[in-house]
DNA sequence: GAGTTTGAAACT
DNA sequence: CAGTTTCAAACTC
């Protein structure tokens, strides 16, 4: 419900304004040739990714008490100590903000930020939420108040008691603050900046988490914050890029001992690299970064604003509570992040697995040159690896999956995982993959790709543990395809004939392909090809098909099985093939036809194009498809009962 | 594995 | 934009 309006909300504007890139352009393609996809189709695939973040989040939240996630709080000591834990977040923030203020005036992340910083922050100005924002000063002075109750920390205490010098005695300080006080007061913007340039990952983390907080206490109220908090995951996505030795310190001081945060660098720590922070300043996603910093920040701010009332008028008790359900969603989000490190780390074994498996693979992802491309992911799924998503459900799949994109691995895994939900991981595909900045590095390319393809693939196709997936399972072995690889003769791979290119992958050892240029050492080449194709068809690397979110239904229920309402993003054109074969494109992502299909005798038994909504395999026989497909449906129910089961045993 | 079929991509 | 050609995957034998 609130996904459906999402693009229509004041946030949503507000990130599409912010987004340097234009939303099915071909800029966006420069990106990563291999995170390619999800960018230009962000159009498409943002909001649904968003809608299904939020939802998931939302129903999680709503459906999950408190204390069922409450063992897996990231209590820590000292931190949970002081009650005013909500806030502490934002506190920090605001730590590291005047730290940086005034102690780390030359950092890198913070140069950026200023650059940013005009441009962002009108543009943050205007938007709504900012009304939401207090005046500041209260907070302000609670974050002075908490500094100092900090400050008794070893590390945290200094840097918050120059912090609190800083804005209180310093006058430079003062100065600065008063430069862009408006600002401040609006929603503390500036902060957001610096804060980010303080540490993109703590902040990352604390903005989800306050972010998450926000909503989980908004949640009946506000479901633009929510949106926003996608902002929030997306933005993480990006950080996660962010090298960890610059900022390992900063996180250390800032998120002291919490352990998301650590969890988080941990997970990313692999990826990043030293250059990545600079690649930022190049690159257009910071000004996205910012605006969903900005966002999360405000609601930080909202919601800290709030926590400091509820603690005011009811003392720790209340603070406790907020802090529950902060931790609440924060494990959530944590949790997801956990997860994936955990996974990673079990899963880096998958990695290793995959890796050791098809090492080089990783290693093939392209790397996107432009600045200006907006997400990519999604044409780096190509069609095939949409079918690899749709064929697989089970681990092995997985597995393979990991092999072929080298990130779907983790995401089959994390969609698998019960208590981890995809849902955060959309959005963070969703820009992570939009900001694949790394021009080099492919293997940095590779683990960012790894997650984040996976995160998207997972939150579109896997998510849905659609039977149609299933379904595909045996058509498309996975394994196979996934070790399968182009067979070009003419194309030199530089075509979206070819399944590499198309997918935004490098051409590997196990592809057969004649004169290939889709290779590391062509990457201009490649980059340039690619652009051109974009430019003719934005939608070129963009998922052949796509699954609208309408189905998607709350997390943890059972509805999330709830086939996903797929569609052919542009249509087939099946003359013969009665679109039963895997030559229609809409059969092999596993989906129906729909109205855009110029088909002829179409019989897809995913859903046929003259049966509207018809989902064959709808197990709720709802949603979208609710007309019955007669026989199609008849034999598509059994198989997928037969694949709902293996799903139920492989969750 | 070779040959055919197919429909998307590319071209005109 | 429509028609044609090219292409490589999917399929068949």
């Amino acid at each position: 419900m609130m996904l459906v309006n999402m693009q229509d909300s004041p946030v949503f504007n507000y990130i599409s304004s912010l987004s340097p890139i234009e939303q099915i352009k071909s800029i966006r393609n420069d990106r990563s040739f291999n995170s390619v996809n999800f960018t230009s189709p962000s159009s498409l695939f943002a909001s649904p990714k968003i809608g299904y973040l939020r939802e998931s989040r939302f129903s999680l939240s709503s459906n999950q008490s408190p204390d069922i996630l409450k063992p897996e709080l990231p209590l820590h000591g000292k931190e949970n100590k002081i009650s005013k834990g909500n806030s502490e977040a934002v506190q920090l923030f605001d730590d590291c903000t005047g730290k940086l203020d005034c102690v780390t005036p030359g950092s890198s992340a913070r140069e950026v930020i200023s650059k940013l910083l005009d441009e962002t922050l009108e543009l943050a100005i205007e938007l709504p939420i900012t009304v939401k924002y207090d005046g500041g000063t209260p907070v302000r002075n609670k974050v002075s108040r908490d500094v100092k109750e900090k400050s008794r920390e070893p590390e945290t205490d200094r840097a918050s008691l120059s912090f609190v010098q800083c804005n209180e005695d310093n006058p430079g300080a003062a100065d600065y603050f008063e430069n862009k006080t408006n600002l401040r007061k609006i929603c503390r913007i500036e902060q957001s900046e610096e804060v980010a340039g303080c540490d993109w990952v703590s902040l990352v983390s604390d903005a989800v988490l306050n972010s998450n907080l926000s909503v989980v206490e908004n949640n009946s109220e506000d479901q633009d914050e929510k949106t926003v908090d996608t902002g929030a995951i997306s933005f993480i996505s990006t950080v996660l890029q962010l090298p960890q030795d610059n900022t390992k310190d900063l996180v250390n001081m800032v998120t002291g001992s919490r352990s998301c945060s650590c969890k988080q660098s941990e997970m990313t720590e692999p990826l990043t690299q030293p250059e990545e922070i600079e690649n930022l300043k190049d690159t257009d996603r910071t000004p996205d970064i910012l605006s969903s910093t900005l966002l999360d920040k405000l609601i930080v701010s909202d919601s800290r604003e709030k926590m400091d009332n509820e603690e005011e008028k009811c003392g720790q008790s209340s603070c406790k509570h907020n802090i529950l359900r902060r931790c609440l969603d924060f494990e959530m989000v944590g949790a997801r992040k956990k997860k994936v490190a955990c996974e990673s780390n079990c899963t880096s074994s998958n990695l290793s697995q995959a890796d050791c498996k098809d090492a080089s693979i990783k290693k093939h992802f392209v790397p996107s040159k432009s600045k200006s491309s907006s997400s990519s992911m999604v044409a780096g799924a190509g069609l095939h690896l949409n079918a690899l998503a749709a064929a697989s459900k089970d681990g092995k799949l997985v597995k393979c999956k990991t092999t072929a994109s080298g990130s779907k691995v983790i995401s089959m895994r994390i969609c698998e995982s019960p208590c981890l939900s995809l849902t955060s991981c959309p959005n963070l595909l969703n820009k992570s993959e939009e900001r694949d900045p790394v021009p080099c590095g492919t293997e940095v390319y590779v683990v960012e790709n790894a997650m984040q393809p996976s995160v998207s693939v997972g939150s579109e196709e896997f998510n849905h543990s659609s039977p149609k997936r299933k379904r595909y399972k045996p058509e498309h072995n996975v394994e196979s395809m996934a070790c399968k690889r182009c067979n070009c003769k003419r194309s030199k791979c530089l075509k979206l004939y070819c399944e590499c290119f198309a997918a935004g992958l490098y051409c590997i050892e196990p592809c057969s392909c004649l004169d290939c240029f889709n290779k590391p050492i062509h990457e201009d080449k490649v980059l340039e090809t690619r652009r051109q194709i974009e430019l003719r068809n934005p939608l070129a690397f963009a998922p052949k098909v796509i699954r609208s979110t309408d189905s998607t239904v709350e997390l943890g229920d059972e509805a999330n099985k709830t086939p996903a309402s797929a569609r052919h993003k542009k249509g087939c054109n099946c003359k013969r093939s009665s679109c039963l074969k895997k030559y229609c494109e809409c059969f092999q992502g596993g989906v129906g036809c729909s109205i855009s299909c110029r088909c002829e005798g179409c019989k897809n038994s995913f859903g046929r194009k003259d049966v509207p909504n018809f989902a064959v395999f709808s197990p709720l026989g709802a949603e979208e498809g609710e007309y019955d497909g007669e026989e199609s449906e008849t034999c598509a129910k059994s198989e997928s009962d037969a694949n709902i089961h293996d799903n139920t045993e492989g969750g």
